[in-house]
DNA sequence: AGGGTTATATACTCTTTAGTACAATACAAC
DNA sequence: GTTGTATTGTACTAAAGAGTATATAACCCT
């Protein structure tokens, strides 16, 4: 009855690794949507029976936010990787290149999770859905920080609004994501990046 | 059992307005998507029955069919006219700030349903999502033609790349979209819309 | 006024949904 | 080996899903 996730050798044993079943998971929210995403569609992706999905992770609610979490921190992410980068030019190269080549990328669903997780979504998914507009504007502001950053250490113009660009920015990289969704290829993706670049200051 | 829908005035009169109950119905499927949107939230929205809306409309999927038919013809939409305009660089900006502030329109629900109706979905609703996935890459190549046509008329230079500029374009409008059903408020899109133009070749 | 036709409301069908009860099972500790 | 604990699989529940049967009501035409 601990809060803390314990990992006490007590009782039988789990007979999934967590993880991999938590990937799976997040493959049928990224495809499927929280509310396209019916618990058979779960369990079976999962290899596992509802009650484990249930003593492992909660309910359906539980199980996308967990996903969500794994997909935020896992290592093949574009965003903390583009916020790392040099210049504010520079993180806005990466960002928009990553989200090009990261979202049509075939070896996972394409587009995004945040965004096509609970768009337009039912009652039953109103939560989850409140969740991924918080993030994505989280995203937002750390983007903005990021470039406030830019401005103190030089390599942004003080008189550009840092709001206004971070916006731009993630506008344009969920417009990626809805086109990588759509089926959009890689090249097609990495022209829309470098055309949106175009209009980011560069102070060189 | 005619295929065409004639307008006889045989039989108990329909006891509702059918384009009324459709811009209902649109509603529910822009708010909640297709997957989201129960035939209850249909039916009640619409004031009608189950079997008026069978009979009428076919079945839920021929529902959202004309319901997306209408909102692509309806008066206040800002695609065609955006299209009309006389130069490419107009196209692009009527289409731009026309996108910023129809989907933060308060008068009806936020966001771009051809975007957000069906963008990660079940199998019931793979159909509507391929046909929504079809009308957004048709409208991006009736941009495409539009600009071709400008490069004809001169006033777009003949090296500019049509395919990649309407890409880009359609790119940051679906990317308004999600931002307008996140919240966004039309001076915020406004901005993005602005920013965006600043790729866009001028030939002034 | 009566017959033909279509829409309406109620009540139903069958399937699928999320979530759970419970008995059997597998391990650690003693 | 027995006990305690936690997971597993099967079978269940109650509600909601999409879609329909049927009887009644409202209209036009003759």
């Amino acid at each position: 009855m601990s809060a803390v996730s314990c990992t006490a050798a007590v009782g039988r044993p789990r007979a999934f690794d967590m993880q991999t079943a938590l990937e799976k998971a997040l493959d049928v929210f990224w495809t499927k949507g929280y509310d396209g995403a019916s618990l058979s569609d779960l369990t079976s992706a999962m290899g596992i029976n509802k009650p484990s999905l249930y003593s492992a992770f909660g309910n359906k609610e539980q199980l996308f936010l967990k996903a969500i979490e794994f997909y935020e921190t896992r290592p093949c992410g574009f965003f903390k990787p583009a916020l790392a980068q040099s210049t504010a030019y520079k993180v806005a190269e990466f960002m928009l290149l990553g989200a090009a080549q990261t979202m049509s990328d075939p070896s996972h669903p394409q587009g995004c999770v945040m965004v096509q997780g609970a768009l337009a979504c039912s009652e039953a998914a109103a939560g989850v859905k409140e969740v991924l507009i918080k993030r994505r504007q989280q995203s937002e502001s750390d983007l903005r920080d990021r470039f406030e950053l830019a401005k103190a250490q030089g390599d942004l113009s003080s008189d550009e609004d840092t709001e206004a660009l971070s916006r731009y920015l993630c506008t344009v990289v969920n417009g990626i994501a809805i086109q990588a969704s759509s089926g959009a290829s890689e090249a097609q993706l990495v022209d829309v990046a470098n055309m949106a670049l175009k209009s980011f200051p560069r102070n060189s």
